[in-house]
DNA sequence: ACTGATAATGCGAACGTTCGCACGAACGTT
DNA sequence: AACGTTCGTGCGAACGTTCGCATTATCAGT
């Protein structure tokens, strides 16, 4: 373990006292010529570093973000995770501050009680949320202490504070409308239960780019379970069971996980994905791409949305804009077409592109 | 922005000395009863909570652990990510430790630049690596420095620090095996280049296994390249373009992507996998068990090594096992056998089973 | 009744910064 | 020559802990 180096002992070989030493590192005085040379001198040879535990001691800051996650189950990646949490250590890094991450816990009280110790012992500036949902005890509890904090999602909309989410509606109806065009008219949906939020901002892009066409789904269309492969595959097999005269052939679904689900399925009822049964996803995992047939999906911005946030929230911590309206701020996501929404009629079938968001 | 509680405070409410109050709470000293219960009171009415810069500032020791890693590319996601992170953020929380996360930089000055700044402002106490290669600039940097830190993954046999390692070699050698009792006897290998040291790790089971059967693998059974989706394809579509004699029927590819890869290539070439042509993964990427074929793979017991990796530093770090020699810990993965690597000799097509470590 | 141990609490200092104010020297002004 | 200004630097205090030692009160033993 290295000696540690303190503005005392660069004081003393620079023969100045430690104060004048620290006001020249921040710029705060202006000193001779000759003694700040001497002194910047005795830093670099000392490799001199401010300790940034009683900086942040003087300063009654830690400069360090919390930041915790709902894990995904094993069998079920988080696609965004690595690039969402880049983005943010670096955009956090560049202006000095750091992420501390903290572990899940399922358990509401204890999950509360981990986000209350690191305010309390005044560990974290602020909390960066993620999958934000109705009434979610954090946003609660955050918003009551008056603690500052930013959100990837949103929540009621009631309730008001800083927050960035991907126009998952608007991600939707790109698909469903893509689908519209290829001629689909009979297009299913598997979607989250009532209760979740962002399927339900989701489902909404689904529901106007149906009505634009002017197409009513009856309920039959719209499955609604957890979001997995398992589930993907029996809702998938449903549809397929319906008669004739009202079975879909074409399936969004609200996540990459579901659609290889249908997929599967499709293609165990004899019946070729992108020929004859159409199937979007959500998420646009990365594996999505080498499926047979590569799926379509939508993409969301993740680096940007890391970037934003950490800036928000130290625009916030910094107080540049303190009191501003905190309107959810959304940014569009992309829909990339692949082969599995491809149809006979179409012609296409191996071509590749990307339709960009407005 | 809730009011800080200070010892002081505390102290105030209970009528004694905010020293006295500190030593209570840390069970340094003994008090009459009825003054205890008076501080333990004030404790929990003001909700005090030991301001945590405070007493690192004191105690020399940030109490917080530093990790970074390189990031995936965005269409290949790092399938353990999340549970490997879990598992040392719960670990530490235990023990009373965070982890602070910072960027990765993939030029190395300004790497080690990033590990420089962490240690020399004191903020963490030690370092946790992953990704560890041959004279990995980190690793030396840090031993140099006498810094603590353990690592996932071993470096050159003459480093010596503190490291937990999956035995790849074991891996790969389960797989082969695994493929030589299903009666293959031309089985190729989808490797990395020969600086990985990942990779020579792992290859040495595939070597072991075909010995112990009597086979040596021609040059041509070894195809070393970029572990990715596109190598994996061009890979297998030369070893199918052999000639017949020497011709594989059994691919082991080092990680899932290449596998994914070469299971298109194959059924591109109008072969079916699990029937003419086997292929096994390394990672068991969660998509891969949805595959069709669903993809045998090798797992790793990745939250077991996150969690004894926190151990190991923390150990150190409180200096209950100074100076033990620092062995790599191996620890075993297990195969999990899907259908990608039956034969049409097999008889079992659609079994699925986990062959566990010994 | 005096000594010496033990128990209960207080006090001062220190960890390494930053910040506000004070102080002396040099200088120009009246 | 006396007086304000400006410049360059030093000093003391504070952030909230913990730690060692000092101090007082309590009590048993001679």
């Amino acid at each position: 373990m290295p000696r540690r180096v303190t503005l005392k002992e660069v004081a003393t070989r620079s023969g100045v006292s430690y104060q004048t030493v620290s006001k020249v590192i921040n710029g705060q005085v202006r000193v001779a010529a000759e003694t700040e040379e001497r002194i910047w001198q005795a830093v670099r040879e000392l490799n001199y570093r401010p300790n940034y535990t009683a900086r942040s001691l003087r300063a009654q800051r830690s400069f360090t973000i919390g930041y915790s996650w709902r894990p995904s189950p094993p069998e079920q990646a988080n696609p965004i995770l690595d690039t969402f949490l880049q983005s943010m250590f670096h955009a956090a890094e560049q202006r000095g501050y750091y992420l501390l991450c903290f572990p899940y816990h399922s358990d509401t009280q204890r999950q509360i009680e981990s986000y209350r110790e690191l305010m309390d012992t005044r560990r974290v500036d602020g909390f960066v949320l993620s999958g934000v949902e109705y009434n979610d005890p954090r946003v609660l509890f955050l918003l009551e202490q008056k603690f500052p904090f930013v959100a990837f999602g949103r929540s009621n909309p009631e309730l008001r504070f800083p927050s960035i989410d991907v126009d998952g509606g608007h991600g939707l109806r790109l698909a469903t409308e893509h689908l519209l065009a290829q001629g689909h008219r009979r297009i299913a949906a598997l979607a989250w239960p009532e209760d979740s939020r962002v399927g339900n901002n989701r489902m909404e892009g689904y529901f106007t780019a149906l009505h634009a066409a002017g197409i009513t789904p009856p309920a039959e269309w719209i499955q609604r379970g957890e979001g997995r492969f398992a589930f993907g595959y029996q809702a998938a097999t449903r549809l397929l069971q319906l008669p004739e005269s009202m079975r879909p052939t074409a399936m969004v679904c609200l996540n990459d996980y579901m659609a290889v689900g249908a997929v599967k399925a499709v293609q165990d009822a004899g019946l070729m994905v992108g020929r004859q049964i159409a199937v979007t996803g959500f998420d646009d995992t990365p594996i999505a791409q080498y499926l047979t047939p590569p799926l379509t999906s939508v993409r969301q911005p993740v680096w940007e949305i890391g970037e934003r946030l950490i800036a928000l929230l130290l625009n916030i911590l910094e107080a540049k804009n303190l009191a501003t309206d905190y309107e959810t701020i959304l940014v569009q996501p992309e829909l990339v077409i692949r082969a599995s929404s491809q149809t006979l009629e179409s012609g296409v079938f191996a071509r590749k592109e990307v339709m960009s968001n407005p």
